[in-house]
RNA sequence: CGGGAUGUAGCGCAGCUUGGUAGCGCACUUCGUUCGGGACGAAGGGGCCGCAGGUUCGAAUCCUGUCAUCCCGACCA
């Protein structure tokens, strides 16, 4: 290709809208255009980057046993319902783009496609002979994120690799999730990307086991928390972690373990209260009051004791909540700390101005919720306002009228501590779980603390958890049987007993992963990419387009290199030399020959992008001397 | 959705306070000179000043509304 025939536009000036570096340089260097919030042109620079990167995939899915299908984007809501995740996905802060067709039937925009396969598989596999399946399909996905940013990074259209495996058995879908385990490994290695491979919660998704691939780098979304040895790995809305030993309180439970009453006016917060009487934060336990929302209705408050000096994991308590009332109460729509908008909002029958907030204890009492009394108005238009268009049928917001109350293992854990008094500005000291009595008796007991930077490891103490920041590029799911349950996916096994699937379902954000690519590798005069999945492996530079033996010289290599299967640039427009070396490193090619001064004499200079580092050699030896280093370069990372 | 900011030529910006009919740099076109790290000179082309109302003799500028985009947040009572 010929840069003069390639509608190449580079930008001098940063674009505004663009705050990481690798947005910047996909659109200085001319690789996409946005067209609407989160929606991108893939200019035809990218498009042979996202063909590149999408190449490696299908080769490595392929070489796993997996088969290439196309599915539709376009998903009637009725299967939908039937998974139990169109409301999840609709409703709320649900990212389905969503529509009603000419006849009034309901549709979305495939932001996954669980549903579409499952039901196929349903209609297509009835005997454990046909199994394992693994299908994939590389395609365009819809999500109508909360706010999409950093260009490619968290777009609402986007192109995504997704695989969904099914089984007879679970070992057959452990043996199928470690081959993708291993197939992802080998694609990141080989789009010359480093990753790693992190434990996982499996959010909406669901299931059991996960995986998460991450490109490490600065602007990553994701923190994630390692050990030194690298026996462990975590994202950090899942890691696991040894807490620190708490400063044991002085002088230990008081009054029989119902505590002394302090007085703490206008002291909420545990630093307040830290530097007003001295406590140490691990000698408190904070009470927060959430309101978690379901889609039958249920509004259902949610007291978590954890202690004073760590930090509540949303993810694990959406997680516990949506375990212990999920079934019975449909998806969790969101949890929330509960406040006054929410209230007013769903016109639920509560006031606020009774709980003493600030100075909640483990112990707070139901009653205070108020009585079972008054009632929601089904009618009432505030709440048919907020559940948005389309959606007939929503659920009437009803108020629990009990807690449900879950303690963190530091706060159940302690002996002695302070805690808020109820009441307001009163706290007690030197409170036992014993002496607070029935009350505050947790409906559980379970890990609900965020693991930070700093912590000891479970699995060896004597190591720290480390913190880096990552981008996730894959994703892979034990999925289990919901799916296949749910939509009734079934077969005939050995015996000829009639069971649900097995399923396993694995993600690549192809589109992600190629602005990933830019984010680990660039500077500060553009992107370096990886031989493996660059536009374009070299580029040929006349560096002076009047000198007719450069002109000469420059197309008898680019045809050569042609020849040898080399995807070559060639840069051919009449600019100055400085201005084509400048775009060369803007657009990243990883190698560059110039055809300039030496021309008369056959010799011309080959740099390599990323380093910098040039040599002089003859023309007639160009192609022996590039061919090898390409070849390393088409392997990606070597190590 | 809450908070903050911004919409003026393809990109980056000025002009707005104090209303008088739009400007700078880059990019683009033509010519000349130049030619190994974003050249120089000359001459050009391109803008319902986001959109809709209002005030006014007159609005990019003032007022109201609206739309869009970006940033921060959805975190502790």
């Amino acid at each position: 290709m010929r840069v003069s025939r390639l509608m190449l536009v580079t930008l001098r000036d940063d674009p505004a809208e663009a705050e990481i570096p690798s947005h910047r340089l996909l659109l200085r260097a001319g690789y996409i255009r946005r067209v609407a919030s989160g929606v991108y042109a893939y200019l035809p620079l990218l498009w042979r980057v996202l063909q590149k990167v999408s190449r490696i995939v299908r080769e490595e899915m392929d070489g796993a046993g997996a088969l290439e299908t196309l599915l539709p984007q376009l998903q009637p809501a009725e299967l939908w319902q039937r998974s139990g995740r169109w409301s999840g996905y609709t409703a709320g802060e649900g990212i389905m783009f969503h529509l009603s067709d000419r006849q009034g039937r309901e549709l979305g925009l495939g932001p996954t496609h669980e549903e579409v396969i499952t039901a196929l598989a349903a209609d297509l596999l009835r005997s454990y002979r046909q199994l394992p399946v693994n299908l994939y399909q590389i395609q365009s996905k819809f999500r109508d994120e909360i706010r999409p940013r950093f260009g490619l990074m968290r777009g609402r259209e986007f192109i995504m690799k997704d695989a969904y495996s099914f089984h007879a058995d679970e070992a057959s879908l452990k043996e199928t999730y470690a081959a993708m385990d291993q197939a992802y490994r080998r694609i990141f290695s080989r789009c010359g990307l480093r990753a790693v491979a992190v434990d996982a919660d499996s959010g909406a998704i669901g299931g059991s086991a996960s995986q998460e691939f991450m490109v490490t780098a600065e602007a990553g979304e994701d923190l994630i928390l390692t050990s030194a040895d690298g026996r462990y790995a975590a994202n950090q809305e899942r890691a696991v972690s040894l807490p620190n030993e708490p400063i044991a309180l002085p002088g230990g439970a008081r009054c029989g373990g119902a505590g002394e009453v302090v007085a703490t006016p206008g002291q909420s917060s545990i630093e307040d209260l830290a530097a007003a009487h001295g406590f140490a934060p691990s000698q408190l336990v904070k009470v927060l009051l959430l309101l978690a929302r379901f889609e039958d209705g249920l509004r259902q408050p949610v007291l978590v004791s954890l202690r004073g000096d760590q930090t509540l994991n949303d993810v694990k308590l959406a997680n516990a909540v949506t375990a212990r009332l999920g079934a019975e109460h449909g998806a969790l729509l969101g949890i929330d700390p509960l406040n006054a908008e929410q209230i007013r909002q769903e016109r639920l029958d509560l006031d606020l101005s009774t709980l003493p907030l600030g100075f909640l204890g483990p112990d707070l009492d139901d009653r205070l919720l108020g009585a079972e009394s008054r009632r929601t108005d089904a009618t009432s238009p505030d709440l048919r306002r907020s559940a948005g268009p389309g959606q007939a049928g929503v659920a009437t917001a009803t108020l629990k009228r009990s807690f449900l109350r879950l303690v963190d293992p530091t706060a159940a854990d302690l002996d002695a501590f302070i805690c808020g008094g109820n009441g307001v500005d009163q706290h007690r000291v030197g409170v036992t779980w014993a002496g607070l009595g029935p009350t505050a008796a947790a409906d559980q007991v379970l890990d609900l603390r965020s693991a930070q930077p700093g912590d000891r490891c479970l699995h060896d103490p004597g190591q720290r958890l480390e913190a880096s920041r990552g981008i996730e590029v894959g994703h892979i799911f034990q999925l289990g049987r919901k799916y296949s349950q749910a939509l009734e996916a079934r077969f005939t096994n050995e015996s000829g007993v009639d069971e649900a699937l097995w399923m396993g379902c694995y993600g690549i954000g192809v589109s992600r992963l190629a602005q990933a690519a830019v984010e680990q590798h660039h500077d500060g005069n553009g992107i370096c990419w990886p031989v493996s999945i660059a536009p374009f492996e070299l580029i040929v530079v006349i560096a002076n387009a009047q000198d007719s033996e450069q002109v000469t010289l420059a197309e008898q290599l680019y045809s050569m290199l042609q020849a040898a299967g080399i995807d070559v640039l060639l840069d051919d427009r009449s600019e100055r030399a400085g201005v084509k070396f400048k775009d060369a490193d803007l657009i990243g090619i990883p190698w560059r020959l110039v055809v300039g001064r030496g021309a008369a004499t056959g010799e011309v200079e080959l740099v390599e992008r990323a380093s910098r580092d040039t040599r002089v050699l003859a023309a007639s030896d160009v192609l022996t001397t590039v061919q090898p280093l390409l070849a390393a370069g088409r392997l990606g990372l070597t190590n």
